[in-house]
RNA sequence: GUGGGCGUAGCUCAGGGGUAGAGCACUGGAUUGUGGCUCCAGCGGUCGUGGGUUCAAAUCCCAUCGUCCACCCCA
């Protein structure tokens, strides 16, 4: 029979990587609660239709990167491959969205058919946030903050820069959109074959080009944010005053567009160069329409995604390593009765301690290889003489003190000893 | 979807037509109740998979799957 692998793109996180993610997992839902955010849990798959309502008919998360397939009743349905649009369902089936000011956060994976590369996965993992019914530019800069302190306390904070733009409203955009194709139409055959074809289906995407001639040509075409109406521009404004003053550094960058229709008004993007080719982390805007496109009253709503995958990359790089090594190693001689009532015994009065009994037995010279393997700062032996004697061996594997022999009444006394001097002894 | 690199032991990799290798890891021994360092021995592979060429294929050819990187696009 032979072995099989996993889907292309979806990876396994395995032990050895469990660390860092619970690590992170656990400052994100801390961090969201600190700014009032209630975390919100939605199924992994949804109708298709919300995808191409939500996100747009013409983007390519909806034109070739969704995992769609047929129900047996014949719906299509589709795994997600974002947060906000499901958010955005949930929150009117359940009658969320009164009062205004809903915040909510969600993580997990997502899943978007593209070739896998670095940073990229077919399954991948996005923390998002979203905040419902508020318009002020407050809003908009209390999540930019919220993004901002996080990765000061990751510790990556030199790594990231963030960039803003304004898409404007709905009507800023139609007009921006005949000003772009009165510029570019005539410029048409020095343009990218790409570029060429957006010029019909979205042309505001021709700004995402990497093509050399094509940026020269975009550097003198008229900008979106000389196109905005009073509103967007007012709105626009008031958030980078709000960002000054909060001494937060950012790039305006008027060809930031995002992939997702259903955008406008402030889009922003945390990047990075330490990631090769997939230099942003983290990026959400404005979607003041969503809602009603999606049949609720007009709501305006805002918010963000990271990817975790690319934020874990990062931490990495800057912080080393994750481990949590079990604190002590019962081993032994047979019969494992004993070992075992020891071990229920010491967890029963020690909820924190980490221990790991050997199971597998052998020579103690092999279980005390075991043992050092572990990671563990102790060994606890009980053997044929302790057992005799009613003691335990321990031997700190980490330093160089001799091996202790305790009673076993006293070993609570002993290990509180232990790790009170070791806690001191490390100045923590 | 397009292009390129790479798939050989658990891991990192050598070998590019003629008997499948190294280091690390693992198991045992030197040390019959003591890890880490050292030394010795051992276990472990239908060379990603399927087809083809050849007397002979890990090696050459084709296909396919996976992986990495880039493009497109995105978190």
């Amino acid at each position: 029979m032979k072995a099989l692998q996993s889907v292309r793109g979806m990876h396994d996180i395995l032990p050895a990587d469990i660390a860092a993610w619970q690590w992170l997992e656990r400052r994100l839902s801390r961090l969201m609660a600190r700014y009032g955010f209630e975390e919100i849990r939605i199924p992994l798959v949804e109708k298709t239709e919300l995808f191409t309502r939500a996100i747009g008919q013409g983007t390519d998360v909806v034109e070739k990167e969704m995992y769609a397939f047929d129900d047996r009743n014949g719906d299509s349905l589709c795994l997600r491959p974002e947060g906000t649009a499901g958010v955005v369902r949930a929150a009117l089936q359940h009658g969320l969205l009164n009062p205004p000011g809903l915040k909510l956060w969600y993580a997990g994976p997502m899943f978007r058919h593209e070739r896998p590369q670095k940073g990229r996965q077919r399954q991948f993992h996005q923390t998002g946030v979203e905040v419902f019914g508020l318009d002020a530019p407050a809003v908009d800069a209390e999540l930019i903050a919220l993004g901002s302190r996080l990765w000061r306390e990751l510790g990556i904070a030199e790594h990231i820069e963030l960039e803003i733009n304004s898409l404007g409203d709905r009507d800023d955009r139609q007009r921006y959109r005949q000003a772009l194709l009165a510029y570019l139409g005539p410029l048409r055959d020095q343009l990218d074959d790409d570029s060429r074809r957006r010029l019909e289906s979205n042309p505001l995407r021709i700004f995402d080009s990497k093509a050399p001639a094509t940026q020269a040509l975009l550097k003198a075409a008229p900008r979106l944010i000389d196109h905005l109406g009073e509103g967007a521009r007012a709105h626009f404004t008031a958030v980078t005053e709000l960002l000054d003053a909060q001494g937060i550094r950012y790039r305006i960058n008027p060809g930031l567009v995002r992939g997702l229709d259903y955008y406008c008004r402030t889009v922003f993007e945390w990047t990075t160069r330490s990631l090769g080719a997939q230099g942003t982390v983290c990026a959400g805007g404005r979607y003041d329409d969503l809602v009603e496109v999606q049949g609720g009253k007009p709501t305006p709503g805002i918010g963000f995604a990271m990817g975790m995958e690319r934020l874990l990359e990062l931490v990495k790089g800057q912080n080393g390593r994750f481990e949590n090594p079990p604190h002590a190693y019962l081993l032994g001689s047979e019969p494992a009765s004993e070992r075992l009532g020891l071990a229920e015994a010491l967890r029963d009065r020690w909820p924190e301690l980490r221990l790991v009994t050997d199971l597998q037995g052998g020579s103690f010279k092999a279980q005390f290889k075991r043992a050092d393997r572990s990671g563990a700062r102790l060994a606890l032996v009980l053997g044929d003489q302790e057992m005799a004697d009613r003691t335990i061996s321990v031997k700190d594997l980490k330093g160089d003190a001799p091996q202790a022999s305790v009673a076993q009444d006293s070993m609570d006394d002993w290990l509180r000893t232990f790790f009170d001097d070791d806690r001191r002894g490390h100045g923590k």
